[in-house]
DNA sequence: GTCTATAATAAGATAGAC
DNA sequence: GTCTATCTTATTATAGAC
């Protein structure tokens, strides 16, 4: 019964079943259902069998590309987190007048936020292991520092041109914000059924954008 | 080799073995034990037979009471959620000049959330499950309303007098406050490590307490 | 590089004595 | 009400053929 190759020569060595050898395309596709799976259900949530259920290929390949779930995670984190920090380099603020450059700032990660919701959640689960698989990946931390040059600049042209207040320290203000546009994603099932609020609902989105912005603007004000 | 009874009879018929019998202490105990697992691990995360270990009582005991591992997540739930609310009414907002108000309000938020970091920590872990064991429990819906009343109170007076914008709403202004003072809490391991940012220290703490303050009052500002 | 089958163990839940 | 011992299933990880 076991389907050994026919009698007449093959006319070449093709792989012998199952899909083309095909090893980064594999390697992805595992990442991706990763992904999937470590968004959805946490570290200790995850399974991986649900894993390999999500690819286009087995369970063994899993561990033969990434050695064993905790390795994989840490990829996927730094997969999420590398996402997030490419696009904010192209904002260009430094050429924008103070005000709108926060402005914009703060609108692109309100809806950087909003869109990515498995960023949001792989940092929640990340918190809950007290960040150690942060903590052990360089890449990471490498990545992060462009938001905190970039809106120094800003903060300092403001309070040069008398618009913005005086010493004011980027890391505080890249904190305000990130945790109203983290905030309102991270909780919006236990803070959406306990207040009966729909953050989905296009005008509360717009609405809170627009709090944000006048909130974080306020704040700035010479 | 069984420890059959001594045949000159007992004096009373004591329990047999281990402790007093003590149904509602051990059921506290246990509740604590789950506590601090399921804070730390998460639903997922935890482990029976870890909650068992942190007992002076047996796992056995653990389904005698609570019947499942879930069962007994939700009552953890329904304690954490329970114990933060209760104090927030003994604010008296009502009897304080409106921006005192909002500043003893913000700053009790604050340092609640800074002190409670086991209730971050499960609101996290609940809204990695879509917040659906808070939708289970009747008991939180209920109890999170005084917040908000209390909040628009203090908001009307303030527009009233002037000193605030008309037409605030209570809950956007909640979202405002509480974002950030769960957020520190809640990220502090992510943001602290990669922004090289002690939360714990007692500079950063009162900085940040100031600054929420200062921006909730600015936002709030006619 | 890929597959199927399986080992090894961990974890939720229960039996039954006392 | 409480304990020890155990059942059952799920889960991480690996062996070995092709």
């Amino acid at each position: 019964m076991t389907t050994t190759p026919a009698l007449c020569a093959a006319p070449e060595p093709a792989p012998r079943k199952g899909r083309k050898n095909n090893p980064e395309k594999t390697r992805e596709n595992i990442l991706q259902a990763a992904i999937s799976e470590f968004v959805q259900q946490g570290l200790a949530g995850a399974r991986v069998d649900a894993i390999a259920e999500r690819t286009q290929t087995s369970k063994r390949m899993i561990y033969y590309y990434f050695n064993s779930k905790e390795q994989l995670y840490v990829e996927v984190l730094e997969k999420l987190y590398g996402d997030i920090r490419s696009t904010e380099s192209n904002l260009h603020l430094a050429e924008l007048e103070p005000r709108l450059g926060i402005r914009r700032l703060v609108e692109f990660t309100f809806d950087h936020h909003d869109r990515n919701v498995d960023f949001v959640r792989i940092v929640c689960n990340e918190n809950m292991h007290h960040g150690e698989y942060v903590k052990r990946s360089s890449a990471i931390r490498s990545m992060n520092k462009s938001v905190l040059t970039a809106l120094d600049e800003v903060l300092r042209r403001g309070a040069a041109e008398g618009v913005f207040r005086q010493g004011l320290d980027a890391l505080d203000v890249h904190l305000l914000i990130s945790s109203f546009c983290f905030y309102r994603v991270s909780n919006r099932h236990t803070f959406g059924e306990i207040f009966q609020v729909d953050f989905e609902e296009t005008a509360v989105k717009d609405r809170h954008r627009e709090m944000i912005c006048e909130s974080v603007l306020r704040f700035l004000q010479a």
